[in-house]
DNA sequence: TCTGCCATGTAAGCCGTTACATGATTTT
DNA sequence: AAAATCATGTAACGGCTTACATGGCAGA
């Protein structure tokens, strides 16, 4: 699940460990807390051996910025491999039961735009049935044994129940939009929220489009 | 946080580990999945050797139900004792920055009826915090960083919003709730849900009340 | 100069899971 | 008689965090 995030983002572009490591706090901020650096570069030498990755040159300051350090220390710079690339369709397209436990499918989604649309609906779909299932179990807990629990877990029972419901709502329209042809998901239509909405939002990337544009790295 | 859990419903009544195991996850559901065997039993073997709990003898059918069974194997019956009950104490007191995440913040709310007001507040206030900044992280990605991400990540940040965003009003329900000396939380408010409402539900405990059928303690 | 952030790494250990092993009791 | 479910446990391993160790570079 690392391993899918860390070639994910080195797919995008090459990176540092340290890059790494806010990007993915970044990009995977609704699913999961920052990896811990104990974990990160273990990971990078295992993805290393492996022949997923290679240590790349400290990209030789394309954009001529700030040219006159030697190189500031270490920082190797990562980029994907051929095998690698091949190795993240696998991961990606690996669709166990696990992918769709809360943080395995955040992760999936983070990359769907990499991710063929008939994999997609086949996520969606294993996580709408599993978060189906959630919701019943609360709706039973609350209709069974109401009488029997104390206000406050009635209450985070209701929240649950709540949480699931909007989930699997949301997960539908997904559903309904990738069953549409239309690739990107469009957001706006169960707004509300979003209080100064820049306006950025609406430039959406043609998607299937390259990584955006390699710079980045240095 | 397995320690607060089990001693929080041997607090409630008496229970062998695989019972246990299922209270487990119908009140802590909405939280994490079910604890695994390997999980739970050398943790009671733990709980046992501190004394934070002992055997009790298989409740001598107090209910005179199915009574002419010697002892259906061994299924060993715990009950908390009272150095367990002021461990549980401390441990709902014990409000560190821990408490404030997800796992561990839901454990405390589930026992909130056997936790005091104040320490209540603090848990809930802390909470708040810890959801306004995850909140504030979403917004910031969402403004700052819109272009630059595919489609699939804004929607995963715009759902992570909106999730952060009915926590922190959930919360915040919570708290005036609190403030305002009424102690059970009110449910219906925010309704829109519950499509065959089970009337049960209306039938709110008037919370203060011991949980369920005092007896427990014991 | 010194604080703070960038940057990489290692070692120990926690907290939990999976897989296995066993057997009693209940239901079909 | 078989299948399901109740019930308890152990051993091995896995993933991740914490704490530690090291050092370069930037700006106050």
């Amino acid at each position: 699940m690392l391993d899918l995030a860390i070639l994910g983002l080195l797919h995008e572009s090459p990176m540092h460990g340290y890059e790494l490591r806010k990007q993915l706090s970044t990009k995977l901020g609704a699913i999961r807390a920052a990896i811990s650096y104990g974990s990160l570069y273990p990971t990078l030498r295992r993805l290393q051996t492996a022949g997923w990755i290679t240590e790349a040159g400290e990209t030789p300051a394309d954009d001529a910025d700030v040219p006159p350090l030697t190189s500031r220390r270490g920082r190797v710079v990562y980029k994907i491999t051929a095998e690698g690339k091949e190795r993240f369709q696998d991961l990606l397209a690996q669709v166990g039961p696990e992918a769709y436990e809360d943080a395995a499918f955040g992760v999936h989604f983070a990359f769907f735009s990499r991710t063929e649309v008939d994999i997609r609906l086949r996520i969606l779909e294993g996580r709408r049935r599993k978060v189906e299932e959630r919701r019943e179990g609360f709706r039973e807990v609350l209709q069974r044994a109401a009488e029997r629990l104390d206000a406050y877990t009635l209450e985070l029972q209701r929240h649950g129940l709540d949480a699931a419901d909007r989930e699997v709502r949301w997960l539908e329209e997904l559903i309904a939009n990738e069953r549409s042809g239309r690739t990107p998901p469009p957001r706006g239509s169960e707004g509300e929220l979003r209080p100064p909405t820049p306006r950025s939002t609406d430039s959406a990337p043609p998607l299937t489009a390259r990584p955006g544009p390699d710079d980045s790295a240095e």
